[in-house]
RNA sequence: GGUGCUAUGGCCGAGCGGUUAGGCACAGGUCUGCAAAACCUGCUACAGCGGUUCGAUUCCGCUUGGCACCUCCA
């Protein structure tokens, strides 16, 4: 099997990935807050933890991918302290919390789908791990890294931090999280202010509530990963993956947490993706520059010069390194689209079909194409470099820029069969398989509108077809102007004319 | 203030101690009735100042700029 390498934040090194049952993957990573829609930064995990995932069965392992949903917990900071950020937007639109839940969870589940991004094996939700969580808060208070005050359970940081070391993940030391921590009022049930609510005491007005032995309340934000990782992947798995955001302190949490409950770590590879900026500032509400994936699927943002397909967010992301900032601008995306669609094109040409899903290479060798069979060293060395770069820390970049000169080579008309059939299984196995990118044009085209519409082409395009023969070139441009009116763009090449739907 | 990242040609964005990343845009050409596509060619950059080295965009130091996290955040 390839070897597979990634960047381990906690090292901050890139390292050899093993597995720590061969054969076998367990991999979780933080997924959404479901109390609005999915914007241009869940893209980005989305995407490249997809692509992992793709990877990861490519080469043969077995991978259960838990990616959750945080349906409880979240404390907002700029108002009503202490409450739950779901119920507050419950009440604001008078619905029931579980309502919101219900209604964005779909919507992101829609948005995934939209860029391709396949299920993950098990998406647990924290509310539906309440027990679990409370018993995972017995065992911190039990070890004695935990404390209960009114009615609330806060890790005590400064134990663990004796015992243990905290900030091993962020290289952020005590002293230093102290100086940056904000004094709040109403804090003061915490015996230090870098102290963090496992259990969170539910005021009366408060909506999502559990009982609890500590009273009624919520479990902390930062326990659902915890937990929920450890029962469906063990107390100890490969890869965790999130945002850089979620480095600190969200992570470094949860590791205090595995340690306190379960005596270990838990984690062998922390994976983090960089953040998307827009104009160069990271996205955010209060900076006017917050695009929903909706809005930008149908161009309804002042910040948008045009709507952007799914296909070509997804070929924008994998454009860039995961571990890079990625600038989003309307230049940047227009760029991005005649890119992919230069590509698929080029799988279109190869005839290259997309079968929905990762293909999972039937034994690692396969792998390794091209050595075998008697094809031309620079197609095998072309090959081989796609998956080099793949492997390398998932580039994707590289990878891209390597399928380019596939590209060119397929357009250039002059490869051998056996070439023809490796880029063709490159594109099959890569570019749809692995990077997951979808030919959005021939997407449609099994409805029956879709046949009709092929049918009555057939039709048009003859009838121009004569029309050229007699050189009547005001009739043949009649046809073509006729139809760029309805978004049909027609080209003649050699081989007769060709039309797409935009 | 603390922690970390970063500075690449018109734009996006990789990479690297000595060799063309790639895409988009642009210019010229081939092809074409025209257009589009495709192909060929051109455009050769690494913030500034020092240092290490036979050689640095790549390593080190300083300067200047940008960003993220430290507070919910992907």
């Amino acid at each position: 099997m390839r070897n597979l390498y990634l960047t381990n934040t906690l090292t901050r090194r890139k390292e050899l990935f093993v597995p720590i049952h061969p054969g076998h993957v367990g991999m979780y990573v933080c997924g959404p807050t479901v109390y609005g829609d999915a914007h241009l930064g869940h893209a980005r995990p989305g995407v490249t933890y997809d692509v992992l995932f793709r990877l990861l069965k490519h080469l043969g392992y077995k991978v259960r991918y838990v990616r959750n949903i945080t349906d409880v917990g979240h404390l907002e900071h700029d108002a009503d302290e202490g409450e739950d950020k779901i119920a507050k937007k419950a009440k604001l639109e008078d619905l029931e919390p579980m309502e919101v839940v219900q209604t964005y969870t779909e919507r992101y589940h829609e948005a995934m789908r939209l860029l391709n991004v396949q299920s993950p094996s098990i998406e647990p939700r924290a509310s539906g791990h309440i027990i679990e969580q409370i018993e995972t808060v017995k065992k911190i208070l039990e070890a004695g890294y935990a404390y209960e005050s009114n009615g609330s359970v806060y890790f005590d940081v400064e134990k663990y931090n004796r015992d243990f070391g905290y900030g091993v993940l962020s290289g952020r030391t005590l002293e230093a999280t102290l100086e940056g921590t904000r004094t709040l009022d109403g804090q003061s049930d915490k015996r230090a202010p870098y102290d963090f609510a496992i259990w969170k005491k539910a005021e009366p007005e408060h909506i999502m509530r559990w009982p609890s032995p500590w009273g009624e309340g919520f479990p902390g934000w930062h326990l659902e990963c915890s937990v929920m990782g450890e029962k469906y992947l063990g107390k100890e798995f490969d890869i965790h993956g999130g945002g850089m955001d979620l480095m600190f302190p969200h992570h470094e949490c949860e590791i205090a947490q595995n340690q306190a409950s379960r005596g270990t770590q838990g984690v062998h590879y922390w994976v983090h993706n960089n953040m998307i900026t827009i104009n160069g500032q990271k996205m955010g509400k209060s900076l006017g520059n917050f695009i929903t994936l909706p809005e930008l699927f149908s161009g309804n943002h002042p910040k948008l010069d045009r709507a952007y397909s799914p296909m070509t967010i997804r070929f924008f992301i994998l454009q860039a390194h995961y571990r890079s900032t990625l600038d989003f601008s309307n230049e940047a995306l227009a760029a991005a689209e005649k890119g992919y669609k230069r590509l698929m094109q080029a799988g279109r040409e190869l005839g290259a079909v997309d079968a929905g899903g990762t293909t999972v290479a039937p034994d690692a060798s396969s792998v390794i194409p091209g050595l075998t069979r008697n094809l031309s060293p620079e197609v095998a060395n072309l090959i081989d470099s796609v998956y080099e770069a793949l492997c390398d820390d998932l580039n994707t970049p590289i990878a891209i820029a390597t399928l380019f000169e596939a590209v060119k080579l397929v357009n250039g008309g002059k490869l051998a069969e056996a070439d023809k059939a490796a880029l063709k299984q490159l594109f099959e196995d890569v570019v749809f398989g692995v990077l997951g990118l979808r030919d959005e044009e021939t997407a449609g085209t099994s409805g029956k509108a879709e046949k009709a519409l092929e049918g009555v082409m057939e039709i048009v395009l003859e009838d121009r077809r004569k029309a050229r023969a007699e050189k009547n070139w005001a009739e043949s441009d009649r046809i073509r102007d006729l139809l760029a009116s309805f978004g049909i763009t027609v080209k003649d090449t050699k081989e007769g004319a060709t039309w797409t739907l935009d």
